[in-house]
DNA sequence: GTCTATAGAGTGATAGAC
DNA sequence: GTCTATCACTCTATAGAC
């Protein structure tokens, strides 16, 4: 992979997560990064081809986040790390979950791999949270459907986040995030979870208390 | 209001709903209405106010559906009813639903105006889950913090649905959202309240058995 | 109220010199 | 690989005749 590609393809997302994905045109691209448009057509002569490597990318770096559902077995301490990290690749790649509607009506082939991607993720999540029912930390008597509701709900509420935010008007952040997606899981715990989940939230209570120390 | 300005209206959000609110330009509108450009911006001289006119408009009818904090008294029945109006309502402006930021990226009278009307969506659906507490259709033990967030999940699953419906790709249709909606609530239910719910979604199906008849 | 015509800026994409 | 120059198109918005 070419120097120059690799700081298009950086500077591109910048921009997007800056402007949003339709506010940013090859040209404006070219000024910002010191680029003529010629030479950035050289490197990627549709703005399709810029957006499909980026594409690939975030896919890339994501299920290194969230990987397929027969490799992922997150215990509950696991499963918010994977939260944590999950918000930092979302900041990351931000264009992409405020905008994603617009790109998949501008690029078909963006589209179909998202929509693959999508049931992925879902079933990822919804396979950790069997593997937490194994665990006993989640309730026995939650029927499969039960659990892919719950999977169903977990993806939504992570994916739309930064939009909901931004549509709201208000204030970002990590935590806030957290506490929507336990508050959701709390109904489905077992007291043996519960109390796990507690734990992490305090612990959390700690670390925030010293950091306000320093 | 002049029959023109109207027929300009509900042509525009027929075709935003169709192609999307930024695929949708003047020119495109007028040829697709059978007016010339120029007759286009005598009623509504830049696109802005032909928005902000289906922007008031919008904001009308759906006060008719769920009114402010102080007035919203449904009982789970009623409730229910309020879903289905919303989600009539969610399909006629579609496009809003859609494309909302991207709407409020180029519009910020709209932007302001809609930060508060959110607030005011919020603030009715946790007046009408305190007056469910009240009559003894959820938990009392819920604190005040469960029942707001409670509110902000149902407002944020009921708002994002149809985008979350297109960026996966897959069908919309009321049962899902009803369904997702009343899987939310279910954990905060009492008994009494369970037993409304069953009844609420039993009748439903047997409705659904004789249409299947006809 | 309705029309034609057009300004002026921005868009993605290409040609060809160096 | 990088540049300048430019095409063909679309966008919002305006001017002025009828």
């Amino acid at each position: 992979m070419s120097k120059t590609k690799d700081r298009i393809m950086e500077g591109a997302i910048a921009l997007f997560n800056l402007y949003g994905f339709s506010n940013v045109s090859m040209q404006r691209m070219a000024d910002d990064l010191g680029l003529s448009p010629g030479n950035l057509t050289y490197h990627f002569p549709r703005k399709e081809d810029l957006m499909l490597s980026i594409y690939n990318l975030f896919q890339k770096e994501i299920l290194f986040i969230i990987p397929n559902p027969e490799e992922n077995k997150p215990d509950l301490v696991v499963f918010d790390n994977q939260i944590r990290a999950f918000y930092k690749l979302q900041q990351r790649f931000l264009f992409f979950y405020l905008d994603l509607l617009e790109i998949e009506r501008s690029y078909e082939v963006i589209a179909q791999k998202h929509y693959a991607h999508i049931n992925n993720q879902i079933d990822s999540l919804e396979a950790g949270l069997k593997y937490n029912q194994g665990l006993g930390n989640l309730k026995n008597n939650d029927d499969m459907k039960t659990l892919r509701f719950l999977a169903e709900q977990l993806w939504f509420t992570a994916v739309f986040w930064p939009r909901q935010i931004r549509v709201r008007g208000i204030d970002d952040n990590l935590t806030n995030l957290r506490e929507a997606l336990w508050q959701q899981i709390g109904p489905h715990l077992t007291s043996k979870g519960k109390n796990k989940v507690k734990l992490l939230l305090k612990m959390e209570q700690l670390d925030l208390q010293k950091l306000d120390h320093k």
